[in-house]
DNA sequence: GTCAATCATATTGCGCACAATTTAATTGTG
DNA sequence: CACAATTAAATTGTGCGCAATATGATTGAC
């Protein structure tokens, strides 16, 4: 068995727990938790999509993003209702306030870019091969 | 804003739950999640550690792993007893069963590594990369 | 030796992740 | 039209992560 540092299951959880951690600070000023504002991030790309396209950009399932949105919309920041065409689908909208909030969240993601010392073109590199792990770990990944 | 794919953080994010994803699978066989899995990487490596060694390593808090530890205590796995010499500390010693099962816990990593499709140098690469993006984003990050 | 400060772990509470199941709407087939 | 199959979200239950606090043992200053 290799030891804990040879383990890139392990690299990858560690890097993630502490790029997370390093949002915290930040977003907790606008009120938001990462998970929330990749959310947000969605959002912001395309506004007015069904929970089921949120979880296929983010790979997150209804368990985990009904109760964030509900939470994003009692913070006021986004409106949950049916399509009309199909009741089924519900549709997540910005409010003006999460609109708004789209320019400081931006100043938080330079913020914590730029604590991680990269290079623009390293961290395009790492960007990449980070794409290309997930690409193969998911089709690679028996479900 | 960036789109969601520009996102250093979430590369990170979907990249280790989809390297957990591809964990869950073969280590629910061993009566594991991936969390305890770690700590028994460090266990297979240093038996009979504190909590709070064991919390240095892997960067979790007692909230995490007092928990999480009872779990491998009930299943078996380790045992868990106070330093006689300092009662504060807790020592967490792997029992037979914890040993034993190291070998079909290294078949668990091996397989999920070949799933990744990487070179052994090109995932060498890959965890030196992390490895410095996690030691500056944790000295950069004013806790 | 006493007692305040420090230290290690445990506890509590909240917000994810994810599996499994449920509910309700839509679609497809006869 | 009827109704089984499918689909989209919601719900339930378990196990993390992590902040905040509590508990109990040890250390240090006097």
């Amino acid at each position: 068995m290799r030891p804990l540092d040879n383990h890139l299951c392990f690299a990858l959880y560690a890097a993630s727990r502490a790029m997370t951690a390093g949002y915290r600070g930040p977003l907790s000023e606008l009120g938001l938790t990462y998970p929330q504002f990749i959310v947000m991030v969605v959002l912001w790309q395309t506004d007015g999509v069904t929970v089921g396209e949120l979880g296929k950009q983010l790979q997150l399932d209804s368990g985990t993003l009904t109760p964030l949105l509900k939470r994003l919309e009692q913070a006021n920041l986004v409106t949950r209702q049916r399509n009309a065409d199909d009741e089924r689908e519900l549709i997540v909208t910005l409010t003006e306030d999460g609109h708004a909030l789209r320019h400081k969240a931006n100043d938080v993601s330079e913020q914590v870019f730029c604590r991680t010392g990269l290079e623009e073109s390293a961290a395009m590199q790492l960007l990449g091969d980070l794409h290309d792990l997930t690409a193969r770990l998911r089709t690679n990944n028996p479900v």
